[in-house]
DNA sequence: CCAAAAATCTAAAACCTTTTAAGTTTATCT
DNA sequence: AGATAAACTTAAAAGGTTTTAGATTTTTGG
């Protein structure tokens, strides 16, 4: 059975595919199509079961109705989160949501934006960037393609973005961590580190600390690689047990962190520090709140995260904005 | 800066827009272009960084290289997984993924695929059904749409499906669990309770309890229902206090309701059954791993499932199929 | 009742590819 | 050399919408 096309619709009707068209794009009053004949083409329009060629339109009108979302692992539930709340966004105003992970991998993420943008033509993009720095997004060839940063700034590059205070939720989670009387800290910092909420949460961490009249000392900061977190964090276990400080507490920079965390914790190997340890984690996931260990986080609006960059880039897309939009969202507290 | 496009090349190069594009699609020996036209071809392209227009080739071609994915619930880890590896799958044949879900909603589910098959275009459909029954799908609508279902499938529907061993699974587990001498074992199952995963594992759990030789007590069959799981847990575990029957387990027919589960019972009310029960969960997710408490879980190869389904949906797409593919999974035992 | 203005409606162009059918050039064979 | 085949190339059509510019009909005012 072949696809109906305009033409029917018109030869049916004895209207012209202009008008028809004109009607379906609720442009009938702009163009002054009477009530009547815009209420009959609707009428048969719903009968027939019509629905444009998505293709011819979009060639014709050079809208996708199409955002992508590009994140480092769209299996992570903090981004899957954001993601569900962008969807549901954009679905209401008939946009779709298209989304890919880069692995951590700035030629991924490269290959991906290209592609989304050349190849599958989307009106917008939505993007928790791995890159260093913005170049890459500073190209002439993406100055048309409206875009919003979220999760990470890239440094210098003034984009439209939407991130939570990464600095403010680390010196919160770190005083909280002191006054409990914890004196030695280590903290599980991630690898590529110069990721924008990385640095933040860092900083955080060390102000804290230099606030509170104690020292930051660097051999507790450990890097965990993106690629092989548990290997990693083990590894880091096994070098704060022989050394010669007395944890009193770990601070994991994200929830893969701290998940693998209690994963290591659960070895006989590291029994002995895990009964003496107070557990922090930047970022609240669910299991925190199955588990008997009484995990202290700074849980994120990821709801709003997604809510927000949607919003936002829709109004670029559709020309309502006016100038740069930086959104920086709290974080809060959980104790535990 | 204007895009370009064929015309652009064509003037440049001196060649017509037929042979460039015929170039740039692989088809040049095919229609004899000489080897040193396609090389200078293929050279200016890339040095003016041409790509064709999406739109336009769609409309020819009628091919939009998407696949569209439609589960209960994308941000489920279940889904979630085999969503990630069908994405891969398809990326590397240059194919994109469009997820959407439903939240177990029937109506939901009718106007996403509405939507996908006719206003976005997609090349083909992977569904897991919330239907009761196939009718919306052998609608001639969709004839000529490639569907794969996954996880579930329709009642008396001839279609290419991906699923795993339900009922197989469910006998072992619960096996186990009388091996391990528990003789009264609820089961927390889930509303729809048609779909036909869950129907499979409640009758696995049915005659598992019947060819031991003990009886099944419809009063221990607990219906959750989707968008209240921790509400109806708690209140069957209240019911469950109520009654005489002393439970040795609790069977959960999803990963869902066992982490709901695991919630209710660190409540004070539920203290006492807590410490008596053993836990089984139809799928096994991370979490499991980091507890203390021991859950017997099946396992589903969802890595399987994406990378099965997605293959057979490219196939379908490409007319490579000769008749209708049926892939039944087994699951794996995990006891701790 | 006529001219001008307002209200409706439409033909044709534009969007940019891919594919068909056919054209031109070069090589091969007798 | 002429006819035929092979190799290479292209003009034009097709795909189905939206939009522009203009045509037609109806209404209004004198």
């Amino acid at each position: 059975m072949k696809r109906l096309q305009l033409e029917d619709i018109s030869k049916q009707l004895g209207y012209s595919k202009t008008l028809i068209s004109m009607v379906l794009n609720g442009k009938g009053n702009q163009y002054g199509i009477s009530k009547k004949t815009q209420e009959a083409v609707l009428k048969a329009v719903a009968e027939l079961d019509y629905t444009p060629n998505k293709f011819a339109r979009a060639l014709r009108t050079g809208k996708s109705f199409f955002v992508g979302l590009i994140v480092a692992d769209i299996s992570n539930p903090f981004y899957s989160t954001i993601a569900k709340n962008i969807e549901t966004v954009l679905f209401e105003q008939g946009y779709n949501l298209m989304v890919c992970s880069t692995g951590e991998n700035e030629e991924h993420e490269k290959r991906l934006v290209e592609m989304m943008v050349n190849q599958q033509g989307v009106d917008g993009l939505i993007v928790a960037s791995t890159f260093k720095n913005a170049d890459f997004y500073t190209n002439s060839r993406y100055a048309n393609t409206p875009f919003v940063f979220i999760d990470r700034v890239l440094p210098l590059f003034n984009a439209n973005y939407v991130v939570i205070d990464n600095y403010g939720g680390s010196i919160e989670i770190v005083n909280h961590l002191i006054k409990q009387n914890c004196k030695t800290i280590a903290c599980f910092s991630i690898t590529p580190s110069y990721i924008s909420t990385i640095e933040d949460r860092i900083n955080g961490y060390k102000d804290a600390i230099t606030k509170n009249k104690l020292k930051v000392d660097e051999s507790l900061i450990k890097q965990i690689r993106f690629d092989a977190i548990q290997k990693d964090v083990e590894q880091s276990l096994t070098e704060l047990l022989k050394s010669t400080a007395a944890i009193d507490a770990i601070y994991c920079l994200n929830n893969n962190i701290t998940t693998a965390l209690l994963i290591a914790l659960r070895k006989k190997e590291f029994e002995k520090l895990a009964s003496k340890i107070k557990i922090a984690s930047f970022d609240d996931i669910d299991l925190f709140n199955i588990i008997d260990r009484k995990i202290i986080s700074v849980s994120q609006p990821t709801e709003d995260i997604g809510k927000n960059s949607s919003l936002l880039i829709l109004d670029v897309i559709n020309g309502k904005q006016t100038s740069k939009s930086n959104v920086v969202l709290s974080t809060k507290l959980i104790e535990r």
